[in-house]
DNA sequence: TATATATAGTTTGTATATGAACAATCAATA
DNA sequence: TATTGATTGTTCATATACAAACTATATATA
């Protein structure tokens, strides 16, 4: 039993409204966790992976991205980079290189292995992303994606 | 620019599709981080609501819940039930008491504190849910479920 | 009953995430 | 140019999350 499941509201708000968010928060949860799976017989995880696919189809001129390009993309805070590229750098999948026009900037870029890395997981997460779609039509998924828009852009 | 409106994918799956899934995710993010600020002034965060929200509605007969059901409750491993709990009874939200019939079993509970706190955040919760929600029709809402109900029945 | 198996909770090690405070650097403007 | 303010990345303290290994029980079954 979920919590989705087992939650009967009596009151305080509306119980339709509630389930809806219960269950946006529970398919995130879900998804991680199923990609976090998939990726785990690479030594990886998905948050990881999320670092290397935009890497590779973001790097633009200097061929990475800054610290604070990935902090931005990610919607994650700062310090939490630091400590992620910390990690990728000590398994040799990224490097921090200087910056030559910014010498506060750290441009980060994938090394070999983590190109080799990123070719094998990639199929993993389009197999996940497909198989997860699969039963939508493209309307209806645009639909989907609507909706969530609809409900970030009401949450501030 | 989010990862969303960055990732310009060049193949190996459906761009739809995967900003399906982005969005899904980063909804998550930005409704957890703003529960979170809500709960923030009364030193709350938004898990810890939760737990209270579960103990509030869901306690039955021994007035409370077992770790095991909180940890299935609200899907997460029975690891990190054992610290939440343990920084919530330093805090005096609730207290772990024996459970008779089973040894084995922790019975959480909130204290006269946790209750009294949850009184004052749930009206902070209840005003977020109707906020974003406010925008769907009843059917939306229903619509918006269901899709997400059929990704995670496909995740696996 | 004795043994095997399952379940509840804890501990340990690791990964992710935030905010605050900080140093270095850059940009704006007075 | 000198000052002010903003940005970049790091460090620290704290919270959340998982898996694996462990102890203490409970349950099933031989």
């Amino acid at each position: 039993m979920s919590l989705k499941e087992e939650l009967k509201l009596k009151k305080g708000f509306d119980l339709v409204e509630h389930e809806a968010l219960l269950n946006i928060y529970y398919t995130t949860t879900s998804l991680k966790k199923r990609a976090d799976g998939l990726f785990k017989t690479l030594g990886l995880t998905d948050v990881q992976f999320n670092v290397l696919m935009l890497l590779h189809y973001q790097s633009e001129g200097l061929g990475g991205l800054s610290q604070a390009q990935l902090s931005e993309m990610m919607l994650v805070n700062r310090a939490n980079i630091t400590t992620l590229i910390d990690r990728m750098e000590k398994a040799s999948l990224v490097i921090r290189e200087n910056d030559p026009a910014d010498r506060r900037t750290n441009i980060v870029k994938m090394t070999a292995k983590g190109k080799k890395l990123f070719a094998k997981a990639e199929p993993l997460y389009a197999g996940l992303v497909g198989k997860v779609m699969r039963g939508f039509k493209q309307n209806e998924l645009k639909q989907l994606i609507k909706a969530l828009e609809k409900v970030r852009g009401s949450i501030n």
